[in-house]
DNA sequence: TAAATAGAGGATTAATTTGTCCTTTATTAA
DNA sequence: TTAATAAAGGACAAATTAATCCTCTATTTA
């Protein structure tokens, strides 16, 4: 569904949230170990979420990285930032010229499916507590 | 969502359903023409599906392929054959442990989703009249 | 039974995605 | 003001996915 770089941004965002609420700042090692994931293709993502405007970041001793302040980050902004909007647009059988008017075979049986996901995909916000205080943990 | 080569997978599969209702066999070439894939590569793909015991094939001339006869072959068939069930079973973070009670952050957000996808991949059939006379076509 | 047809399948190449390594740049605090 | 810290980013390598090439095998029909 994801690819594996939209996987990890999506668990860097939700831990970087949880630490936000603990007031800290987060480094890329500790993120990595957090989620299990390799250290340089994870700075590597956090510098594509930085430039789309989702985090920001600071050098030095102290620094790491923030949720960007004062801006609603909701799931639909990471898998966009990562994945592009292929998932929430394209036709599922890759067809360039498929839509409502011009519908491929599948069109109706997957617009549902495509309705909630992206429904869902706008209504998560990655400063949700329940995201943060739920789960497993992101391993 | 899908792979490239399950994305033809399902065209391949709708065309040949398609020629089935007219009492044609259907060959590697005229495949790759109607559904604009890479003929070769399209030949791998029907490979894996008579493997998998969706389709029939048949050397020679007057040869090609054929859907299996008397067995429903539903979409989630095709996804199975050809992507596996990752997409149906995994955690969308791709977390090993996930489940219903070792939850993931977005798990109960993504579980109506997976379960409408599932619900579609299982209710689909390939040789439902709809698919094969509605929309544009496979290109 | 020979020639043409068509799928099977091994080997290889190309493209993309995933992951690593290393140097540079900015920042902080002693 | 220098030493340590941490992100930025270029170059490269590995793995996976997509696609191609070529030969072999089976089948049909003349």
């Amino acid at each position: 569904m994801f690819s594996r770089a939209c996987e990890y941004a999506i668990k860097i965002m939700i831990y970087i949230a949880g630490n936000e609420q603990e007031g800290r700042r987060t480094g890329v090692k500790e993120i990595s170990d957090a989620i299990n994931s390799p250290e340089a293709f994870s700075a590597k993502i956090l510098q594509q979420l930085v430039k789309n405007g989702l985090l920001s970041s600071y050098k030095g001793p102290t620094g790491g990285f923030e949720l960007s302040p004062n801006k609603k980050i909701k799931l639909v902004d990471i898998v966009k930032a990562i994945d592009g909007n292929k998932l929430m647009e394209s036709c599922v059988l890759g067809l360039e010229n498929c839509s409502g008017e011009n519908p491929c075979p599948v069109h109706f049986k997957f617009i549902e499916i495509r309705d909630q996901l992206n429904e869902t995909l706008l209504s998560t916000e990655i400063r949700d507590p329940e995201l943060i205080t739920k789960g497993i943990g992101l391993t």
